[in-house]
RNA sequence: GCGCCAGUAGCUCAGUAGGAUAGAGCAGCAGCCUUCUAAGCUGCGGGUCAGGGGUUCGAAUCCCUUCUGGCGUGCCA
């Protein structure tokens, strides 16, 4: 916000002096105070375009920048920094429009532009487990930041009811049941679902049908197991993300792509334009003419359809309904996945920039310092709801969202067990419950105004409540970054930065005195400001914001 | 072998897309509650930004290279 304004009087400035400004130049905040409120490397970055050294053209600009009244101070610094000191006037002034705004930092940036945002799309053959969690929280809070700044984003997840991995399940299933109705199974083959939930499945369907699925011939009972299962099981991860505060405008069956057709479809683009072949009884998809490095198979000798097609199918859906940006959320094991599906794209003529993959590294969980193996077949997997319930709804999805998504995420369980200051997301709902306990009090002792004016911003002076004002102009400016960048991580960073300035200045400042009327209102109106855009913080990344604690 | 991602304080991680003296939390040490929530605040110690080279006014950030770790490299999904 300040910094748009302090661009475009440098940009002005600039024209008025006739000086050329080709390159991109920047306005920051220094991260010394020594080096002003603002910075800018203008004349840094347009000194060779214009042909003078970088001082003089500092000179140049200072002499100019210093005609305006909202300048305490223009200096210059170092190598041609121009630094910045900005009246507590402006300040004041920029507070009261930030107080005045119903939601902050909210925009028209993104021009309602459809944005696809994939991600979980879990195999429904078990519960989610942690890694999907991240995902949710990853892929939900960028959804709602995108939204807040101006895009049309949906949130889809993709259900793989199709493949191999099914038929493993409902088999699962059914050497459970016929264990629990007393056969002797032996071993449970390796390739099976070990997990318990697969018991459970058994124990439901007994239930209620008892053993007349053995009644079925084998290919209606596997239908049935499968379709009972992945019923099942959706509801199961639906729920698990419904807790998690993670709802999906789509969800899109792999299972009815097949059916409609939609696969074929794909099979007969790809023929027509001229990159299939068969080899060794297969169908095959020349994608190293497309920049993949080897070739891959879309029909395999026998007859059935790798999970490539459906999916590519899924995505040009995708295109089909509008959507201009299509953006999935991958696990780091995927990565390997995305030549093809670019080269898919480019086959068919479709502009493969449209097509985003963020890698989300894997999640390490650890107890006890020891790093916990985990595997879905095998059984041994921390759920999602497990996580939920030990840690809880806020503290989770802060933990996952305050990372960014190409890192490595190590999850140590005893500390999340621990449920103490050690996280710092009780660092943040401090400050915004503390702020509510001030102005509850405030109330009760009548100091709080009925309406708050905008000549009660005069009385804030002190460093620490610009500094506060600064901060808050800095949010919508930074939304819209982490929305270019899909970088929701950094919306924790701010919010423990915020909370940090107005636990500081809590603890260094008297909000509420009974001596000076004016000065609490003034900082009544500060904090209250303040509990406003933690508040916007909390609702983006999902995460409630107490009044007391 | 090839490809993708990473390597920053004892630990977990940021670092405003090339900026000035690299930051925070936790852990350690020392202080602060007759005053609005001590889940807080103040101070101290802690670094060859994995190593090396390059690009330029300027590099944790960009390029090259070496090392280390994770993952991928199925007619699995």
């Amino acid at each position: 916000m300040i910094k748009d304004i302090l661009h475009q009087q440098l940009t002005e400035v600039l024209d008025a002096l006739s000086l050329s400004r080709t390159k991109e130049f920047s306005v920051e905040i220094p991260n010394n105070t020594e080096f002003g409120d603002y910075s800018t490397n203008a004349a840094l970055v347009l000194s060779k375009e214009n042909k003078l050294n970088p001082k003089l053209m500092a000179e140049k600009l200072v002499k100019e920048l210093k005609k305006n009244k909202s300048f305490k101070k223009v200096e210059i610094a170092g190598p041609g920094f121009i630094n910045f000191y900005l009246s507590p006037a402006m300040y004041q002034q920029v507070f009261w429009e930030i107080f005045k705004e119903e939601e902050y930092g909210k925009s028209e940036f993104g021009n309602q532009e459809k944005i696809l945002l994939e991600f979980v799309s879990a195999n429904p053959t078990g519960p989610l487990n942690i890694v999907s969690a991240r995902a949710a929280a990853f892929g939900d809070t960028l959804y709602r930041i995108m939204k807040y700044v101006g895009f049309a984003p949906a949130r889809e997840f993709y259900i793989n009811d199709a493949g191999n991995q099914v038929d493993i399940l409902a088999e699962s299933l059914e050497l459970r049941l016929r264990e629990l109705h007393g056969e002797k199974i032996g071993d449970f083959p390796y390739e099976a679902y070990h997990g318990e939930y697969v018991k459970h499945l058994a124990q439901r369907l007994n239930a209620l049908e008892g053993n007349r699925v053995f009644m079925l011939t084998e290919k209606d009972r596997m239908d049935h197991l499968k379709e009972f299962a992945l019923s099942e099981l959706l509801e199961m991860q639906r729920s698990s993300l419904e807790k998690f505060g993670v709802v999906f405008e789509g969800w899109v069956s792999e299972k009815t792509l097949r059916m409609e057709g939609v696969v074929e479809e794909v099979l007969s683009y790809l023929t027509e334009a001229d990159c299939t072949y068969e080899k060794e009884d297969a169908i095959w998809f020349c994608s190293t003419k497309y920049g993949d490095d080897k070739d891959r198979v879309l029909m395999k000798s026998d007859g059935s359809i790798t999970y490539f097609v459906p999916d590519l199918a899924y995505h040009l859906t995708k295109i089909q309904r509008g959507f201009t940006q299509l953006i999935d959320v991958f696990g780091p094991d995927h990565h390997g996945y995305v030549p093809r599906i670019r080269a898919a794209f480019r086959a068919l003529n479709y502009d493969d920039n449209m097509l985003e993959i963020i890698f989300l590294q894997q999640v390490n969980l650890f107890e006890s310092g020891e790093r916990v193996k985990m595997s879905k077949r095998a059984g041994k997997i921390v759920t999602m709801d497990d996580l939920i319930s030990v840690v809880g709804k806020d503290a989770a999805r802060y933990f996952f969202i305050a990372r960014k998504a190409n890192a490595h995420l190590n999850f140590d369980l005893e500390l999340a067990l621990k449920q103490n200051n050690e996280n710092p997301v009780y660092y943040c709902q401090y400050a915004h419950a503390r702020i509510c306990s001030i102005i509850k009090k405030a109330r009760k002792d009548k100091v709080y105004p009925k309406h708050f004016k905008k000549e009660m911003t005069a009385k804030l002076t002190k460093p620490e409540e610009l500094a506060i004002i600064q901060k808050m102009a800095d949010l919508p400016e930074l939304l819209i970054l982490i929305a270019q960048h899909r970088e929701p991580h950094r919306l924790a960073t701010y919010l423990e930065e915020l909370a940090s300035m107005l636990h500081r200045y809590y603890a260094h400042y008297q909000i509420v005195s009974a001596k000076n009327l004016e000065l609490s209102q003034a900082r009544l109106m500060l904090i209250h400001t303040v509990k406003n855009v933690m508040s916007v913080c909390f609702e983006l990344m999902g995460i409630s914001a107490p009044e007391k604690m």
